[in-house]
DNA sequence: CGTTGAGTTGACCATCGTCAACAGGAGTGG
DNA sequence: CCACTCCTGTTGACGATGGTCAACTCAACG
């Protein structure tokens, strides 16, 4: 694994060419092999946004499907009073629009530069009509978005402010380590007004507890980031 | 559109016959075509269970897959704590095992007499490898459970135990009326219990807010469910 | 060097959780 | 038939967790 995420770097506007794409693997099209990945790439579009770029809005004509490729994005839900709940981040690896329906279901916008591959939803939608196995892959990609999502409503809905940012912290930190390798400093690319926005806290209670956490040397607070200082502690705290 | 949907009527062990199943159309069944489902059919076996009767627990291997034809479940995990987080209820027409994955991610328990068609996990797997458009219909299914899970976190993350109880209320009176049609009075089979551990709330703030809603005027408690007074109101109360 | 935006910290307060008492219905057994 | 228990649900009193409002620091940037 000699894939490094650096989510400061800007991106640079490569040619696409898939087969040496890191993330070919981790994405949905580790299902293809080397002949569909260059039916699919003529179908690609590689973007690349700069921070605090917008997508995609809710409710928007999904005109587009993506697979990102370096970067991070915030998906996220507005209430009508403008309160904002972040339905996950996505990271490189991660496939946007896995419901090819009509409308996006979230707002998607990019935290750090990111780069995306992005489709027409029409051909792509018709390409894995005729792939039955990249049709499997984006069923499991949905199945293993849906089992987080699920892990996020026993968050949300029944821990309390510590055991959520424990079991953020550690999230996070499994999902960068599937993709970069084991690390104990976790990067921090969003602002504490997106960590709250996930966990439904505020933000003075995010930077409470964080720094109620870095007194009790559980963790230590870096520059866009935290580092464990007691992992084993920091697990427990989201386990439990 | 004839189905009713009678939660304390006790099941009946009949044969399963797919062709004149009520909940065809409404299941994953709906994508196959008479041929299909007579292979289909072959491959199910009919299970009824009393109230409180567990399907299955988070973390067993998953034998079986399920789809619900009468009924209601309650879909939960557990916190080390013993504290619950019910992630879903099953009513009839869903799916139990769209990850189709070797574990279950949650437990099952049927809340009313509820029956299931199941099948082996094993065997629906290979039936689906030979029907791309089950698969499809299945990954429409997983993504519509996404996209409900989603919403559930907004309601989690940044609504008080009014919005969670009103929108609770409206989903699930929109999902009833997708089966059996519209009504103004929805049928609570659950527990108070079970509504707390699904909205991230306790028995009693449950139990105060229904109460608070009736003297509102809002709705009308009746046995085993409530009855919309004032179903603009508590529309709106469940959007904002 | 002033402005802006993100983050931190403190004081206070409201919502919801905790603990407790009580009501009503179902089931059981004398 | 009544007494008893058990279970679910309701209501009240109180308190804790986390939200609100405000002041402050600090880095980035013009």
């Amino acid at each position: 694994m000699t894939v490094t995420l650096d989510f400061s770097k800007p991106c640079t506007h490569g040619r696409k060419n898939c087969l040496e794409c890191d993330m070919r693997l981790l994405s949905v099209c580790g299902a293809l092999d080397q002949t569909e990945l260059g039916a699919l790439e003529s179908l690609a579009q590689t973007s690349v946004f700069e921070p605090k770029q917008t997508l995609f809005v809710e409710g928007d004509p999904a005109e587009s499907v993506f697979t990102v490729t370096q970067g991070m994005i915030r998906l996220y839900k507005l209430v009508p009073d403008g309160r904002r709940q972040i339905v996950g981040f996505a990271l490189p690896g991660d496939f946007l629009g896995l419901a090819m329906a009509n409308k996006y279901g979230f707002s998607a916008e990019s935290i750090v530069p990111t780069r995306v591959c992005r489709f027409s939803r029409a051909a792509f939608s018709a390409f894995v009509d005729q792939k039955p196995h990249l049709l499997r892959r984006l069923h499991e990609f949905a199945t293993h978005e849906l089992s987080l999502a699920q892990d996020q409503m026993v968050v949300l809905g029944r821990r309390n402010a510590e055991g959520k940012l424990a079991a953020f912290l550690i999230g996070l930190r499994n999902r960068i380590a599937a993709i970069a390798g084991h690390s104990v400093t976790i990067a921090l690319p969003m602002s504490r007004q997106d960590i709250a926005d996930f966990l439904g806290l505020t933000i003075e209670t995010v930077s409470r507890t964080l720094s109620s956490m870095a007194k009790d040397k559980l963790i230590l607070i870096v520059p866009d980031g935290v580092r464990l200082l007691n992992p084993k502690a920091v697990e427990a705290l989201a386990e439990a």
